[in-house]
DNA sequence: AGCACGCCGACT
DNA sequence: GTCGGCGTGCTC
């Protein structure tokens, strides 16, 4: 007799067998209803088995919540990947992958009363009504009308409700509830969008997913690294196209949905044909919506599903096709518990579903792009005998390190694919966009140093030559986008005579101040130094915090430009709802001579008119605590440098900064990516970050800030007591952050080059600690954020 | 002896 | 999470 294997609701990670009633069919990914103990409790099946010895009588499941299996096969399969990759409680993983709307048994489709006239009608009582009741006549004529199909009560007229009621219980129409799409788009109306002639490069890189798309089993992810204006968008619709008809659905990943409605917009366009075809999950639907969507996904109906992060959890049947945008992006990394990473779980997904996966940036991650590159060493056949020793075979999807063990178990690790030309198999295939799609150069990029400018009090803000050329693109009637990178809290200590940064002596990432201490830590290896007084390389005493924001700037620009049309789009502005779309829309309409903002303008947007951007302060997404630091400012700078020049006319940038030899600002300034990972990569290897260590950070944060600093300094104890060969323990340090929400917090970095060694190690540790009651405890495995 | 309280382990 | 068993310690 089979048992299904249920996974109890709740934060106590409780998995039990039930027995099967035999009135119920239960396959893994149904939601049941159990009893449990003495009271009745919710789960998730995970598997149907056969239980071995029998100790005791298994208690038979209470009930289907749902008549279909919610979760599929794939996803079941992804969260205990997760659960394992994490460290992370099944049952936590689970809450991330079925939303409360459709866990919660209280959530139901949205229903209206639809109104059928009774067949046939009396036409004696018909115009009975005629002068007694004379709504109740119009009403019953319109609804004979229009026939068996019967008409909603709201569309009937105002107060229509009571004369409905009225002949229902006359006998002369029924009342039938129907269930309704919630349409959260339900207003908004898509132009069909015809699909675009690609030029070679475009086709080549079509073709290949077409290719892979027609491969049975597992594949290579697919890394598109298309310079910005290349036409990526068009290829990812026409490979959809491609496997809807091939009967596969799609997930298409943004990294912010909420900024992306360009993107969302060109898909429904494209597949306007079916409006139920594209399904789009973003964080303001409500729970009802969220609830309806979901559905339609599980069912089938939607096949094309876009969305930030979370969408990698749709639970579409035949899954075919991810596509990751801005595969670069840290907005992918989920920033609470469990920190997923979207990207990375498109990649274990892809694998597990027998799906194909395209990263698509005009820079990619590091890690992305070493696993594009990197020849795989031959597999050894001794190695492959001894499959179960993970540290002996070592690989995963994502680090190009250990080997999966799961992954390998499942089915053939894509290292093993057979290669058809003589190059070196590499783990992720590499597709090259070189050219813009409308033949456009890309723009010239000029780098102005600000260590000359004249400073006045405070730091130099807008250069001479920025303001030139600002001056002569506005008499030109162009349009101009300046861009400044808020995140400014993080300050750094930097010399305006030569431009130096102080760095941490262990990491050569740029150290953060903190007053409490008066000292200069790394966040990263916490090695600690004190503040200079004067600049360690030029010895002027001049060194000095700094920082400055956009609202600054737009004052500046106002008494600068006293003229020119000004908008501001940073996270202050855009809070209210729609001023970025409107925003966006007074751009586009040169309404707008100047767009001054932060992140958000810095990707994506598509302004045919702008011929001039001006980045202002390169130096700060630089100065970040964080060895990320280089590779974000490239990416930004390229990213922000491809809005210019996208129409006839040729783009011009203007990059501000005290360093202007930064190999991140150099290389930027030359596009030349390739020589950008090469010394990247070589810095990560020197001092063991991603790709070749795997990292882990601990914080501790409580309202004591000595109960928080006490219980990381016990976790750290207890973590270097019988360490793993080869891993690195950092020393725990306050967080950049030293207190939020209340909260102190205090961090620790360990690294591994197995990141399955590094999750092990923590799990051991932690689950023989106690965690005191007031003190949180936060485990982020390849953490992107440090602060 | 009788009972309130709190800790701890089990829950299929 | 939540229940119940059981030990502790206080009161009648």
């Amino acid at each position: 007799m089979p048992a299904a294997q249920v996974l109890i609701d709740g934060p106590s990670e409780l998995v039990f067998d039930y027995a099967i009633p035999e009135s119920l069919t239960v396959v893994p990914g149904h939601r049941v209803r159990v009893p449990l103990r003495n009271r009745p409790a919710s789960g998730t099946v995970l598997r149907v088995h056969e239980p071995e010895e029998m100790q005791f009588d298994l208690r038979p499941l209470e009930s289907l919540i749902d008549p279909d299996p919610l979760v599929t096969a794939g996803l079941l399969k992804l969260a205990d990947w997760m659960a394992g990759y994490y460290g992370t409680p099944l049952e936590h993983i689970m809450r991330s992958l079925l939303p409360e709307a459709v866990r919660q048994e209280n959530h139901s489709e949205k229903t209206i009363k639809q109104a059928i006239a009774s067949d046939p009608i009396d036409p004696e009582a018909l115009a009975k009504l005629q002068k007694r009741a004379p709504r109740q006549h119009s009403i019953l004529s319109i609804l004979q009308a229009v026939g068996a199909e019967g008409m909603p009560v709201t569309q009937l007229g105002e107060g229509a409700a009571g004369p409905v009621k009225a002949l229902a219980e006359k006998g002369l129409l029924t009342i039938k509830e129907i269930a309704i799409q919630r349409d959260p788009d339900g207003d908004e109306v898509f132009l069909p969008d015809l699909e675009k002639t690609l030029n070679p490069e475009q086709s080549a890189a079509y073709d290949i997913i077409r290719e892979s798309l027609e491969t049975e089993g597992p594949r290579k992810p697919l890394l598109l690294h298309g310079i910005t204006g290349s036409g990526k968008t068009e290829v990812y619709l026409q490979a959809t196209r491609a496997a809807l008809a091939a009967g596969k659905s799609v997930i298409v990943l943004l990294p912010e949905i909420s900024l992306t409605p360009q993107t969302v917009q060109r898909f429904k366009s494209r597949f306007s044909d079916d409006p139920e075809l594209v399904a789009v999950l973003h964080s303001t639907l409500t729970q009802g919506e969220r609830f309806d969507e979901w559905h339609r996904i599980r069912k089938g109906k939607a096949r094309v599903v876009i969305g930030a992060r979370s969408a990698i959890f749709a639970p579409l049947p035949d899954l075919g096709l991810i596509l990751v945008d801005e595969e670069h992006e840290t907005t992918y990394k989920q920033e609470n518990p469990p920190k997923y990473h979207g990207r990375d779980l498109a990649v274990v997904r892809a694998h597990l579903d027998g799906a194909t996966v395209v990263l698509g940036s005009a820079t990619p991650s590091v890690e992305s792009y070493y696993n594009a590159i990197t020849p795989l060493k031959k597999p050894n056949p001794q190695k492959l005998k001894n499959q179960n020793s993970e540290e002996q075979n070592p690989i995963h999807p994502i680090h190009p390190g250990p080997k999966d063990k799961e992954l390998s178990e499942t089915s053939e690790s894509p290292r093993l694919c057979v290669e058809k030309s003589e190059e070196p198999s590499t783990k992720y295939q590499l597709v090259t966009m070189n050219q813009r799609a409308d033949g456009q150069a890309l723009p010239l990029v000029r780098i102005v140093d600000m260590r000359n400018e004249p400073k006045k009090g405070g730091p130099p803000i807008l250069s001479q030559r920025l303001r030139h050329a600002m001056d002569q693109k506005l008499a030109a009637g162009d349009q101009i986008i300046l861009f400044l990178n808020r995140r400014g809290f993080a300050r750094s200590l930097t010399c305006p005579t030569c431009g130096h940064t102080c760095e941490c002596a262990h990491c050569s990432i740029p150290v953060t101040y903190h007053r409490a201490e008066e000292r200069l830590i790394c966040h990263l290896c916490g090695y600690q130094s004190i503040v200079p007084r004067t600049c360690p390389k030029c010895q002027d005493p001049a060194i000095r915090l700094q920082g400055y924001g956009t609202e600054k700037v737009e004052e500046i620009l106002r008494k600068v430009f006293p003229k020119a049309r000004l908008a501001r789009l940073d996270g202050d502005t855009v809070r209210k709802k729609h001023v970025l779309k409107r925003t966006l829309g007074e751009f586009k309409a040169r309404k707008i001579d100047i767009l001054l903002g932060t992140q958000m303008i810095a990707k994506g947007l598509d302004f045919p008119n702008v011929t001039l951007v001006g980045v202002l302060n390169a130096d700060l997404s630089l100065n970040a605590p964080d060895f990320r630091a280089g590779e974000r400012t490239f990416s930004l700078l390229t990213q922000v440098a491809g809005r210019a020049g996208r129409g006839e006319m040729e783009g011009e940038v203007f990059i501000q900064t005290f360093v202007p030899h930064s190999p991140s600002i150099q290389f930027a300034r030359h596009h030349d990516f390739q020589g950008f990972v090469e010394q990247e990569l070589e810095f990560r290897e020197k001092y063991h970050f991603p790709p070749f260590y795997s990292i882990a950070l601990l914080s501790t944060r409580s309202r004591h800030e000595k109960r928080a600093e006490f219980t990381l300094q016990t976790i750290h104890r207890r973590l270097s007591e019988d360490p793993p060969a080869g891993m690195e323990i950092g020393l725990p340090n306050p967080n950049p952050i030293t207190r939020a929400h209340d909260l102190h917090r205090f961090q620790l970095l360990l690294r591994h080059r197995n990141p399955r060694t590094l999750t092990k190690h923590i799990h051991t540790v932690l689950s023989k600690l106690p965690i005191p009651e007031d003190v949180i405890l936060v485990t982020d495995i390849d953490a992107h954020d440090f602060s």
